[in-house]
DNA sequence: TTTT
DNA sequence: TTTT
């Protein structure tokens, strides 16, 4: 059984930073991934890809990342179904980002992570992070004591490959 | 902008053709991939990824792969939207399979390709083909007279490889 | 960055198990692909990969694959150089497997391992392992007894997605 | 069988065309991609994966993309062997790449194609495409008669996918 | 040095 | 609405 994605494309929207119950970072975000050919209209269309990425990279993304950053990622096709509000069961699927990758040249990125509230002055990131989001991983404080952050009830049960770079603070497994 | 992805997994179901108005085959179904790590009650659980193919790949699916047929997908994930019955725009997502594998072994699949109605011990094919698709691109006629097929109203806009394999008898643009 | 390969082929050999001076077991072996076009003599063509499988894929490899054997593999390309005999600098390039599936069917596999000298009326598993390998990691125990493996003085330096599913004992680092 | 191979790295070379006997376009280049993950020293390493692209790629290579550009491929691995000087078989492994995409920022790329011979004040590109190569397959000339360009002996068989994008006049067969 |  |  293979289930491989790859994926390069633009964030439709800034990515926003949530928790689960459990304190586990998550966001999900949307790639628009232009078609590498034209319609019968002869007009170029584009896919949008759902996405979720958990831990390290839920944090990356909501740092780093803004509407239109170019971004690879690399993960896997999940599906799921649940209740929607009219008692039917609605099916979705969205692609598990085991990695993503930050394509953007380091100008266009600003020389700060990106904090959600517009924090473009600040001399200090957020979390206790480095400044580097690319490539190298890079530890951050979790958010155990912050008070109103977002809470998610989805199970956070991530990618086959496993919380590989994270501390085992913020596991709730 | 890459847009890739792999599957190998089981058919849900026997695959269906269909044609489009233009004639072009169709097969829509879905691929179930277990997933390589189980959950947090221990279980294994799988995703259930709806995939269409077209032309040449759509009647190698319906002639010769039938339900629990193991498969290697290789193509794209295209998504789209449409007004749904009850009003509302309904968002999906399936993968566009470029190339479809057959990865049973031969024994399992029989020596005559599958017509949909149970045709097994026929001793000719329903279409003109070759009786072997493991790999090899193999002629069919194209169903022109076929009175009763069933028709499709989806705009069968294929892969960015394109019909390649597929003669250009069966191709509406 | 990204850098993602996934295969299914078949195994050229028989795979040989083999164990770094730190312990840690490696499997080399190649997978040959068919093409899935002709060339110009009309003839099919295979593309012949280098693979290597590091701890648990590579027990698994040993123990339950063969020659012929239908695999599927997800993993990277890796690039590395040494020393030829004659002085001269040698590249090659390999892909390292994250996972390696079976996809033979259970039949096709006999219903122990395979334990390298031929053991198939054994009736115990060479390692103490649980029969399936197919998909759920199962445990088996450290060669640190076994006598006279083979030692490999290649660096086992694995999968950036790291060693997950390994108990920490055989880790060398 | 499935063959399939996705990187993003950068070029180490500026990229050169040559032409086939049959004067079909080809280029080779190397795409170094460094890893996400750092060896027991602490660095990180990068893998430099031997690439080809045919035709139309191998064209936009060679009139957009320079050293250091960075680059998205998508393609398959070809294995093959030749008589080396010393009368040796030599065994080479390359990525064929069915599509190559341009990522780096417009602003990086400069306002025309590269043309070989430093051409930067240029103010027509030297084939007469259209100046985008970003996605959209241009039209560019055949090189028919162009007095000295560079011949490869090599059969120019390529992509599974096969000539899709070309005009007919540029294949050989 | 190659597999079905 | 799901496969082995």
């Amino acid at each position: 059984m293979i289930n491989r994605v790859v994926l390069v494309g633009r964030l439709t929207k800034d990515p926003e930073l949530r928790y689960t119950p459990n304190g586990v970072p998550v966001t999900r975000f949307t790639v628009a991934v232009n078609r590498t050919f034209t319609n019968q209209q002869g007009e170029r269309e584009a896919d949008f890809i759902s996405c979720v990425a958990w831990r390290k990279q839920a944090e990356n993304l909501a740092n780093y990342m803004r509407k239109g950053s170019l971004v690879g990622i690399d993960g896997r096709i999940q599906t799921s179904s649940f209740e929607g509000q009219d008692g039917k069961r609605v099916y979705m699927t969205e692609v598990v980002a085991d990695s993503v990758q930050f394509l953007e040249p380091r100008s266009a990125q600003g020389q700060q992570p990106y904090g959600g509230q517009p924090s473009y002055g600040a001399s200090q990131p957020p979390y206790g992070g480095t400044q580097d989001p690319f490539g190298v991983p890079f530890p951050s404080q979790p958010p155990q004591n912050q008070p109103n952050y977002t809470r998610v009830d989805e199970d956070p049960f991530a990618s086959s490959k496993g919380p590989i770079e994270v501390s085992e603070d913020d596991l709730p497994f």
